[in-house]
DNA sequence: CGGTATCCCCGTCGATACTG
DNA sequence: CAGTATCGACGGGGATACCG
């Protein structure tokens, strides 16, 4: 665990856990629904297998997290003290999004933004069977291009063309579409400037954005 | 500010700035209405004065707070954004006292006990005029006498005695008093145990516990 | 898939002293 | 009262490679 405050305060005790880097998005991911390592791994690219594996460590012996093996296949799981943590992921989240200024063009990784809409899909919306959406970022140097399979069961993304049938194409400048996920812009104002565009029959296209539901924050009114 | 994770999710924009160390009991004790540097000092002992001036300068930047200069006195005053911390202040302290285990030794530190006691007297059901509190622990090996002189504006506390008469002694265990303090323990129980013994006249010591509304977080309710 | 092992750098933080 | 200045260690965490 962290260093101690000596303190206390209930609040320096929660922050001895939970300030140390990386440890709420660790929390984050749990909540979002990812119990298995390598998925976890998928929601925080930039943090080391190493330093994952130690904070989940870390999580397990404060009791917000038990790491169950069924089957030889482990998956960590949040104990009911890791679920209480839920208001405090959504006390930051909505204050970050009311108040944190312009995200640089650093914070802008499609692969998360594909890993967030994909635990968004609402699947009664899509089509049944298979779909497959191509996304294509006109902003992005590398891994410009992502594929997107919705399946009756369960959906993946990819960024290699998996060789399918595409349905819909997706042309977007990255932080347009992310301002879309995240409730600065509507559907409609993005696609009325350009900076979103679908490519699909006219049904489809019509009915495309009914397939996500946003991001969670993007509901939380923004300070006028 | 923080190294950055490199994600436009607002709860790793929002960890960006608050995960650092301190900075969220910075901004506890500015919501608790400390504005002054030497006040949030009182409330945060162990951070050193250079550290403390580092973050009151990050968490301005951040547009969290304000410093403002009146009379040559320079007052640190949160801003819209940065009140609008106070829920997930909340949600830690809540967290944190119901979920983190039993308090280290040093963690029992009478200096903020003090600090926090003298915030949360309730004038009204204090005398009028001058009163003076003498605690006495008995577990504490450096500065286990204190003082706090409650007056008709202003509420004092200091470790070494400033020879007024004493109206109420109380004598405690550190650690029970702060038991009682965090709502683990009742006031009727934490006396009839033994671990706080209020000395003074019968009808000062029945109302005694009234003078002080407890630590906010004893209200709230803990696991089963 | 689910992690460990290592290595090393660099920045944070703590401690202390000092100033207007 | 309200901070600065300086300095050193220490360890967190990033990167990379590797293993069962």
């Amino acid at each position: 665990m962290g260093a101690s405050y000596y303190q206390f305060c209930p609040v320096a005790k929660a922050m001895e856990l939970l300030d140390e880097r990386w440890t709420l998005l660790v929390i984050r991911e749990l909540i979002a629904g990812s119990d298995r390592f390598n998925d976890l791994r998928r929601g925080l690219p930039r943090m080391s297998p190493t330093l994952l594996s130690k904070r989940l460590k870390q999580l397990q012996r404060a009791g917000v997290l038990e790491r169950r093996v069924v089957d030889g296949e482990s998956r960590y799981v949040l104990t009911e003290a890791g679920l209480e943590l839920r208001p405090v992921v959504e006390a930051l989240g909505a204050w970050g999004i009311r108040w944190v200024g312009d995200l640089g063009d650093r914070d802008l990784d499609p692969k998360l933004l594909l890993w967030d809409m994909r635990r968004h899909v609402d699947r009664a919306a899509v089509p049944a069977g298979r779909t497959v959406v191509n996304f294509e970022f006109s902003d992005v140097s590398a891994s410009r291009r992502w594929w997107m399979v919705i399946g009756d069961e369960d959906v993946d993304v990819c960024d290699d063309d998996p060789g399918l049938e595409v349905d819909v194409l997706l042309r977007a400048r990255l932080r347009d579409l992310i301002s879309v996920w995240m409730g600065d812009t509507s559907w409609r104002t993005a696609l009325f400037s350009g900076g979103v565009v679908i490519e699909a029959p006219s049904v489809v296209r019509r009915r495309f954005p009914s397939w996500f539901t946003l991001s969670e924050f993007a509901v939380v009114p923004r300070p006028a």
